[in-house]
DNA sequence: AAGCATGGATAGTGGAGCTATCCAACGCCG
DNA sequence: CGGCGTTGGATAGCTCCACTATCCATGCTT
């Protein structure tokens, strides 16, 4: 394939290729002569991921840079090279602020619990290492302090759930062959599929809406 | 309150908030006189909703004002009211396609069962008359054109979760007073939770992952 | 051999959120 | 009263970022 197949087999302009190459998004071809590249599958589904993250999951071009730096870097364990990948993804959390805000070290002391209470031991420790806890404490703070409310019993069901259904994720992604495979497909189905939870979470709310009070 | 001290009060810059203002994300304060205006406690609110809708959500400044709009028209019933305030947010779903699209028409079809088989009735007449089944379709087209799994059998246990969880929401709700104040909490925490909720979901892929490969 | 397509480089476009600046009117101080 | 800093409103501008238009030397195709 020549960049300009490339472009029509993925509906991207040759243009936004280009560009994209440019940003190190895509790896470039394989060069044929001075002036030309050969672009294969690989390059493809490359192209295709990076489509879901910055159009669907609107993410800037650098963080996708990163987080295909993770997906591509076959020199970590498995755990944690889905866990690099997945935590360079945006969280939507607010920006991680100051640790020593008391509001963020109750959170902070609060999830400490709350992983204890649901006996997720590896996370203690991935945590350590991942931004994951500031981000999700600082998540956390802020919801409290518009008065939403975000008490550890409020959040271990919903913890509990997602941890069910983790294990469906990693079910399906035991079907694939490599583990970078692996890693793009938890990446991609991270950006495609959360969407579809959250929407599927707003009908809920809806359809119970609907059978408490009626329309 | 003036201006300047609405912006002491929130952290918002007095240009800022004259920006908002002038958007309509904010309605205008009493006037005193010629050149000044009042604002209370109900500014402070919105505003801080406003910023979390902005910020934290991402949202556009012309959804979050039709998102508010939504949020003040009373004329409205509660579940209505609620449901065109949460699918005014960004979903994050790719833009609704073409309907005459097979791949959207088919995950169409699978959303009405999948609905019949939750026995959400109420769903399904609200879905009729929200964008909610296209954006829905569409993002469960995009996925499955990318190879991703997203049949019925996989969203199902997960629309179950999201139901139960869905009671505990609502019943949170139940405890607010007035009907204003429920649907801008109900957008509140569409906002600030649902990123709480992907993390943890990330965070026990991660788990799972290191319980059955170690790091 | 002629002409058009290719890939690479560079500068430019458009939109969105926010900000700097200006201005007339106001209120506080003596 | 009179001067001066402050207020709210209007306008134009700034910055960032994803993307695109243009140009050019090269080389494939017929």
């Amino acid at each position: 394939m020549r960049l300009s197949e490339l472009s029509e087999h993925s509906g991207v302009s040759t243009a936004t290729i280009k560009f994209y190459l440019r940003e190190g998004l895509l790896p470039p071809g394989r060069r044929i002569s001075a002036t030309q590249a050969e672009y294969g599958e690989h390059h493809l589904r490359r192209l295709r991921l990076v489509r879901a993250l910055i159009q669907i999951g609107k993410v800037p071009v650098a963080t996708a840079r990163e987080v295909l730096s993770h997906v591509d870097d076959d020199s970590l364990g498995r755990t944690i090279r889905l866990g690099a990948a997945l935590w360079a993804l945006p969280q939507g959390n607010p920006p991680a602020e100051d640790l020593e805000d008391p509001e963020v070290a109750a959170a902070t002391a609060e999830l400490e619990e709350l992983l204890t209470r649901l006996g997720w031991s590896n996370a203690q420790q991935i945590g350590a290492l991942s931004p994951v806890y500031r981000s999700l404490a600082a998540g956390l703070a802020t919801l409290r302090r518009l008065g939403f409310p975000g008490d550890l019993e409020t959040l271990l069901p919903y913890a509990r759930a997602m941890h069910e259904l983790a294990e469906r994720d990693l079910d399906a992604l035991e079907a694939l062959d490599s583990e970078a495979e692996q890693v793009e497909t938890a990446v991609g189905s991270a950006v495609l599929f959360e969407p579809l939870l959250l929407s599927l979470r707003r009908l809920a709310q809806e359809e119970e809406s609907a059978r408490r009070y009626g329309y």
